[in-house]
DNA sequence: TCTCTTGTTGATCACACGATCAACAATGCT
DNA sequence: AGCATTGTTGATCGTGTGATCAACAAGAGA
């Protein structure tokens, strides 16, 4: 922690500052979302002046949207990453509504949602944002089109369904971050409703008996 | 419209006042947003000086949870006085997914999303945000209930399954609202998927034929 | 007509925001 | 050692916010 009091920052690279910056403002988004990512807020937790933060940025716009793509896409590759490791389409689908809906990426969820409404009144972010769902669409799709070829699953459009598996999870983890209790099984209702839409057995995408 | 320019305003009864500063919050909210939600953007509408609507409302926190409170209660007893007039808890959950996916109501959408991340900082708002959730849950719930006893669902926990398919309502709309194109058939998968949860046979929740 | 109640005004305060930029000082180079 | 480069400062500007309140004036009751 840089803690409060220094008199005059070292100086460093534009590299190495501007690296910092941008961890700094991931830090404080994840805290306390992106309408924290001020100017003086930034700068404090670098422990520079605000000036300074406002020179390595053409606006603050761009620095919450370059923020939100940092972080929602380190998720998206986490998670993504998960799936090779799985032997076939109905496993990684499962490990992948499974993974989503463990409540252990809340903060990035306050991200996405935040976003989707300061996306109307700031353009790069917006853009971000339908990039960023766009990468996270095609995670869905890959794995719905390989079950479609493997006769796992029997889907006829896989993009419209991949689409509406993400929504689904968005606004299961939205709801989540509001009402965090009294729900129960969301993974297994979740997996439920898949079934459903690719037209799998009931049963076959719900969890394993884990280990 | 109460145009721009007025000397001084017209003496009204504080009741009637107060019903125009509502009406004006809730018109302003709708069009761009809660956080559009100021004492002189509010004050501005009436045609009255912003002093007037603070000498109204307590706190602007709580004009602003009001307004989501009244929104968001007319959606849902719009949407479930539809469902009466429906023959089964099939017909009804049918109706219920088909009218909320219709996207003629993106902008409620839009307050809600915005709702889930102003909750963070406005505890009023926060509070009237569970509480209307519990609302909506309670239709759905209702409807799956029904369902239940009537034999054509198959559920065991009605509240899980309802918070369900009310999280992915939410989400798809949520979807909708930033990615309007390029996604098809929602009403249709979703309701694949809540066949899927609620244990109906598939296709018999899908569109019929409609007159 | 006068008076008093009360709905209404708008200037004002303190605060926070993004952005700007002249002045400063640390560092590397000659 | 002296100098030039450049990373850094922090005061400052304009704007917007919620909140406050003395002063005003419209309207009702006498």
């Amino acid at each position: 922690m840089s803690s409060t009091p220094q008199k005059r920052a070292v100086r460093k690279s534009p590299a190495e500052r501007a690296a910092e910056i941008t961890e700094a403002a991931r830090e404080i988004a994840l805290e306390a979302g992106l309408s924290a990512l001020t100017l003086r807020n930034v700068a404090a937790r670098v422990g520079v002046a605000s000036g300074l933060v406002a020179h390595y940025q053409p606006t603050m716009d761009t620095l919450v949207a370059s923020t939100f793509a940092t972080i929602v896409a380190a998720e998206t590759q986490e998670v993504a990453g998960l799936l090779s490791q799985q032997p076939g389409p109905p496993e990684r689908l499962s490990l992948l509504v499974e993974t989503l809906l463990d409540n252990s990426r809340l903060d990035v969820t306050a991200i996405w949602v935040e976003a989707w409404t300061l996306g109307r009144r700031n353009e790069a972010l917006a853009a971000s944002v339908r990039e960023q769902m766009d990468a996270w669409q095609k995670v869905f799709q890959g794995v719905v089109e390989d079950g479609n070829a493997s006769g796992a699953f029997n889907v006829s459009d896989a993009a419209a369904v991949a689409w509406q598996i993400l929504g689904m999870v968005d606004g299961l983890n939205a709801q989540a971050l509001v009402r965090w209790n009294g729900v129960n099984d969301r993974g297994t209702h979740l997996a439920h409703a898949v079934e459903g839409m690719v037209g799998a057995a009931r049963g076959s995408l719900a969890a394993k008996p884990s280990a």
